[in-house]
DNA sequence: AAAGGATTGGCGCAAAGCTC
DNA sequence: GAGCTTTGCGCCAATCCTTT
């Protein structure tokens, strides 16, 4: 067993003090310097036993007490405040403790009052908290959130938008021929819109003229995103009836945010006709979820891949439960969705450890990253930078990381495992 | 495993510095 | 100037590391 050192500076002041002595005069009757007692009366030095034996013979002193037993309560109250996560997780060890409860009471003392004030006041927010959660003030959700919640509750997938698109897309062949320009001449064909490029200046990613049956399209925008805006007006124009009855369900609290949900839906729509359920499913196997492999295949861009990734959920034939992000230059998380045991903070910015943030220094490579969570569960994440920015030059780019992953037991399913 | 050298840490002291 | 504090050093034992 190791001996812990004693260090009793207090005690043997006090007896010093007691005693009448100076330092000098104290020391020479224990046999030992001036300077050496000084250590040991400022707990710099432990004391020898030596000296706890003269202290025993010239003083009186019983050795037995002096140590003090773990049974002190100042002592068990001191650990119990400082083992309280307020006090920043280093707990300091046993024999710290020690030291300060035998030589330093009064701080002791004062910490401990300290720290039962503030658990006071901690129940009384927490009190304060429950009453306006209950009289319902300051505690709304606003309208993206409650959309946010809407989408994580029924985990992301829609069934009835994506069967209605995956029909869709099967009858006008989308898998087998280009999409930009099946979803061109669908619109033309069943719903006699025309597509016109929108003004240079208009600055917008589309326009729909409902009464000239015009969609405008940015012409400066990659195809895949011009493919998702049509792809987006044909669920607008086809899926309304169903679209209403979601919304009707979902009993939204204001109509900002079933506005809001609309969008969402028709973006859903969108993401579920260019990538249909099933074949995307099977590629995704197929080509380890290498998201540049896909994106080619579909004629889709990386973020809609991985987008489309984490609504695979329809019952019976799910895809491999994976978290989605996208992540703003200034760390804001823009977009979510987990499909795995992790699960986003609510509120913030995303962990700083997260290979995301290194996507935005290395653009166009794809970060891989083994990351454990405080839980024990180990994931791989893959992270890499898109940018956004329709036009030359002078139009502003936004730049983003995405970021995708899986639990660390579905990683052979990914292409991005070997990196690692 | 044993021997031997190197390093580390504890003990104690003298002397210088500081405070009242 | 008395009393207290700090600094720096030497000595020694314990521990660690390397070599045989």
């Amino acid at each position: 067993m190791a001996h812990a050192k004693l260090f009793i500076g207090r005690r043997v002041r006090e007896q010093r003090e007691a005693s009448k002595a100076t330092q000098a005069a104290f020391a020479e009757r224990l046999g030992i310097s001036t300077s050496y007692l000084n250590q040991i009366e400022n707990n710099q030095r432990p004391v020898s036993a030596a000296v706890l034996l003269a202290l025993a013979e010239k003083f009186q002193v019983d050795i037995a007490s002096i140590g003090g037993s773990d049974g002190d309560r100042l002592l068990s109250a001191l650990r119990e405040a400082l083992a309280d996560p307020v006090s920043g997780g280093s707990s300091p060890s046993l024999q710290e403790l020690k030291l300060v409860a035998q030589n330093a009471p009064s701080f002791a003392h004062a910490l401990i009052a300290c720290h039962q004030a503030y658990r006071r006041n901690s129940e009384q927010l927490a009190s304060f908290d429950d009453q306006l959660i209950r009289t319902n003030a300051l505690s709304e959700p606003t309208p993206y959130e409650e959309v946010r919640d809407f989408f994580h509750f029924v985990d992301n997938y829609i069934d009835e938008l994506d069967r209605a698109a995956e029909h869709l897309a099967q009858a006008l062949g989308l898998t087998d021929r280009d999409v930009g320009t099946a979803l061109v001449d669908h619109l033309e064909q069943h719903h006699h819109v025309r597509i016109a490029r929108a003004g240079t200046g208009e600055g917008v990613i589309r326009r729909f003229d409902a009464s000239a049956r015009v969609l405008y399209l940015n012409a400066y925008s990659p195809a895949s995103t011009r493919s998702f805006q049509m792809a987006f007006q044909i669920g607008a124009l086809e899926q309304r009836a169903e679209i209403d009855a979601i919304i009707e369900r979902a009993r939204f609290r204001t109509a900002e945010a079933a506005e809001i949900c609309r969008i969402g839906l028709q973006n859903y729509f969108a993401g579920a006709l260019m990538l249909p359920y099933r074949s995307f499913l099977v590629a995704a196997k197929e080509l380890r979820h290498d998201l540049h492999l896909l994106a080619v295949r579909f004629g889709a861009s990386l973020e809609q891949v991985a987008h489309r990734l984490s609504t695979l959920q329809r019952s019976g034939l799910k895809g491999v439960p994976v978290f989605f992000a996208r992540i703003d230059r200034a760390g804001n998380i823009t977009k979510r969705h987990s499909a795995s045991k992790l699960q986003f903070a609510r509120y913030g910015a995303a962990c700083p450890l997260w290979n995301a943030h290194q996507a935005f220094e290395a653009p166009g490579r794809m970060i891989c990253q083994l990351a454990e969570t405080p839980d024990g569960v180990r994931y791989l994440s893959i992270a890499t930078e898109v940018a956004k920015g329709e036009g030359g030059f002078a139009s502003p780019h936004r730049r983003y990381a995405i970021a995708l992953g899986c639990e660390i037991s579905y990683a052979g399913d990914f292409v991005y495992a070997a990196r690692l």
